[in-house]
DNA sequence: GGATAAACTAAACAATGATTCACGTGAACA
DNA sequence: TGTTCACGTGAATCATTGTTTAGTTTATCC
C-alpha cells in the first residue's frame, strides 16, 4: 500500500539541502538565487519547489536543523564534566571546532542579520547557549574556581566574545588563533596577578 | 569664473550617503535597491549617478569614509593616555559606544562580509584596530601591569571578542551590557585569584 | 534678456529574479 | 501490460533590478 519511488525524494531533499548552504554561504540569501542552488544540486528548478514551498522556507529549514543540531550535541558533551573551568574550556573549543567544520553555516548565520524568519531560530540558538555558560559560571562561583559576579552578565558576555572570535576565524581566515588562547583569555584575563 | 549652482551637489551627495547608509543597514547590499535610495534620499533615480558611478562605487564610498574617520578618532583619543588598563578600557569603550551611536553602520558592515569591494576596506581597518591594541598589551608587559603573552595573539584575541560584543549589541539590542564589564573580563579574566 | 552649465527628472532598457505550470519519466502495483 | 503517481523538467510569466539617456529646470554670468 505504501508507495515510495525507487527515486527516493529524501535524497534529492539532502542534495538540496547540501547544496543550498554552500550557496547561500557564497552569496548571502539575495545573492543567491533559486537557479544557482537548483544547478548545484543537479536538479531543476522546478524540483527545488517540490521540497520547499518558496526560497525562504529553504533558507529557514536549512538554518533550523543545523542550529538544533549543535545545541544537542553542546548539552550532550557537558553532561559529565564536572571542573567548571575544563567545563568553560570544553564548550569554547566545540564552538571553535564546530565553526571550522561547517563554515559555510556560519557565513550563512553571519549574513543575514536582517531577515525576519532566520532571526528567531537564531535568538533561540544564542539563548540556549547562554544558559549553558550561565550554569557553568553558577557552579565555578559556588564551587570557589570562579570569582564573585554577575553570572548572567558574564554568561552575556562570554557568549559575544565567542561570538566575534568565530566570526573573526571565519571572516579572516589567516588570522587564526587557538582556541587554548581564547579560553586562556577568557580564564585569566590580561591583567597580572598582584 | 568659478560657476556654483545654488542647488548644490554636495547638499545632494550628503544626503545619499546618509539614506544609503539608512536602507543599506536595513536590506544589506543586494537587498537594497537604488529606487529605495533614491526615494530615501528624497531624490530621482537618476540623481543618484550624478554623484556616484555605479551601486558599488556609492556602498564603498560609505563604508570607506565611516572606518577612516573611527581610524582617526581613535588614535586621537588613545594619545595621551599612558596607562596600559585604562587605555585598553577606553578603547574598548569607545567602540563599544560608536557602535551604538552609528547602528546603521555596523549593521552594513556585518550584513555584506562577501562582497569583495567592502572587504578590502575592512581589513585595513580591523588591522589598525589590531596594532593598536598590539602596541597598549605591549607597554602593558613592559610596565609590569599585564601578565607576561604574545601580544600579537593577545591583540588578535581581544578584537575579536570585541567584534562579538558589538555585533551582539546591535543584533540583539533588549540583552545589553555594560561596557565595564567588557573591559574588566578582558582585564581580569574569570577565575578566581589564588 | 540670453546663454551656459550644473542639477535633476522620468521614462525606457536589457538582464535577472522567484515562481508556476503543462508536460515527461519510470518504478510499483493490479 | 497498463495504470498510477511520486518525481522531475524547463520554458513561460511577471515583477524588479541596475543603468542609460533624452529632456527639463534653475542658478549664475555676460
Amino acid at each position: 500500500m505504501i508507495h515510495v519511488n525507487k527515486r527516493s525524494g529524501m535524497e534529492s531533499k539532502k542534495k538540496i539541502l547540501v547544496a543550498a548552504t554552500k550557496v547561500f554561504s557564497d552569496y548571502g540569501y539575495k545573492g543567491a538565487s533559486m537557479r544557482m542552488i537548483a544547478g548545484a544540486a543537479g536538479i531543476s528548478i522546478g524540483g527545488l519547489y517540490l521540497y520547499f514551498k518558496n526560497k525562504e522556507d529553504l533558507y529557514g529549514t536549512l538554518i533550523r536543523n543545523r542550529l538544533d543540531d549543535l545545541t544537542e550535541e553542546t548539552r550532550e558533551t557537558l553532561r559529565d564534566i564536572q571542573d567548571p573551568a575544563e567545563a568553560m574550556s570544553t564548550f569554547i573549543s566545540m564552538r571553535v571546532k564546530y565553526a571550522r567544520k561547517h563554515r559555510e553555516l556560519i557565513l550563512v548565520l553571519g549574513k543575514e542579520q536582517a531577515i525576519t524568519f532566520g532571526l528567531k531560530a537564531k535568538r533561540k540558538f544564542f539563548e540556549d547557549q547562554r544558559r549553558v555558560i550561565e550554569e557553568i559560571v553558577r557552579k565555578g562561583i559556588t564551587s570557589g574556581r570562579f570569582r564573585s559576579c554577575d553570572e548572567s552578565e558574564v554568561a552575556k558576555i562570554i557568549i559575544c566574545a565567542l561570538r566575534g572570535f568565530i566570526l573573526s576565524m571565519i571572516v579572516e581566515p589567516d588570522a587564526l588563533f587557538s582556541h587554548e588562547e581564547c579560553s586562556n583569555l577568557i580564564l585569566k584575563g590580561i591583567l597580572a596577578k598582584k
